[in-house]
DNA sequence: TACAGTAGAGAACGAACGTTCTCCGCGCAA
DNA sequence: TTGCGCGGAGAACGTTCGTTCTCTACTGTA
């Protein structure tokens, strides 16, 4: 037998995908099993329910987040290219073919009235993007005001990308991330 | 027995109110049946499916929000001011206390992979809402550009205030809307 | 070899859902 | 009044789902 931790790994990979692609209550336990190749009794021993693995796998969704904007962020040069970088981040998932929006806004819009353990790590993630964004403005020397319009651009930029089906708001909502970093550094905002 | 039109009207009413408190998949045609006080024989004798319902709840949203925005509007005694009030009737949205984000968003969501149906009509009425902001960025006089900016702007504002659960999202898209309509008059962007 | 414990595969179970059907009562034509 | 057709209420049906249970096979030990 796998180790509890590769076990626990694989169904949450699976469902992570299996979730993602088709929503989260399309996905029947009987489909995560399959894709994880783990039987239902081990999957009911990790995890007490569906809904308890639906909230591994949103923070595990939040693991990749976090370092996927990390990894776009250490190719920049400065605060103000680190901030901008969020948005090329966006904007090479946005062209992944097996894009579909943002997790945690659409099981947020699915579960989010029904499940409030659903609705807290949705909340928390964001939140810890909001202060991501909050250090990098503090880091440029921008009023703090700038963050919430620039954590407000890349939500929707992430929204329209996903029900357009097209990428080209990542680079919209930069532009509009660029003039306000510009007009908030020169104080005329 | 009650006619053809109000009986649509009531259930469409009905699973609209249920639809977005709860999500969709979470009502059942028998709750639709029950709040709006129409048979179940009967609903299906008005849609073919709860697909069709949905479609339909859909586009009764749309002619809400649009008479909704056209309504704050009217208040506008400028294009830009048309402009702003966009956020202005967001800010009294969010502060509505079943305010539970877009309908549009959290449905495609929910549904957008698996019902076509329901994709098409979100992004219609995504499609929509961009042409008015357009047709508004053109009264001012302001490059088209700034349009999708300022659309990612007020989509972004509203799932922020959804998750969050509050309703500042608002008037920060609104500062960052000014800042872009004024640097784009001024052709600083 | 015999046995105890464990885990996998998937059958089974109870609930819920979308949809259809049955039964009953009412209004109207003759 | 009698018969007919339509609609309402909700029971029924078949499916799906989350969760649990059963049965079998295997591992390690004496």
């Amino acid at each position: 037998m796998i180790d509890e931790t590769t076990a626990r790994d694989a169904v949450v990979r699976a469902a992570d995908e299996l979730f993602y692609t088709r929503g989260v209550q399309a996905v029947g336990m009987d489909a995560v099993r399959t894709a994880a190749g783990v039987s239902l009794k081990r999957i009911y021993s990790l995890f007490a329910s569906k809904d308890e693995l639906i909230v591994a796998v949103l923070h595990h969704r939040t693991t990749i987040w976090d370092a996927g904007l990390a990894t776009t962020s250490e190719r920049a040069t400065s605060a103000r290219e680190r901030i901008l970088a969020i948005f090329d981040f966006l904007d090479a998932w946005f062209r992944e073919p097996d894009f579909r929006g943002c997790a945690f806004i659409n099981t947020h819009g699915e579960l989010g009235a029904t499940s409030s353990a659903v609705a807290d790590a949705v909340r928390e993630q964001k939140r810890t993007f909001q202060e991501y964004v909050a250090r990098l403005v503090a880091d440029v020397g921008a009023p703090a005001a700038l963050a919430p319009q620039l954590a407000i651009l890349a939500e929707g930029a992430q929204t329209t990308a996903a029900i357009a089906g097209t990428p080209e708001a990542a680079h919209q909502a930069r532009a509009a991330a660029e003039t306000l970093i510009d007009v908030a550094m020169t104080g005329r905002g």
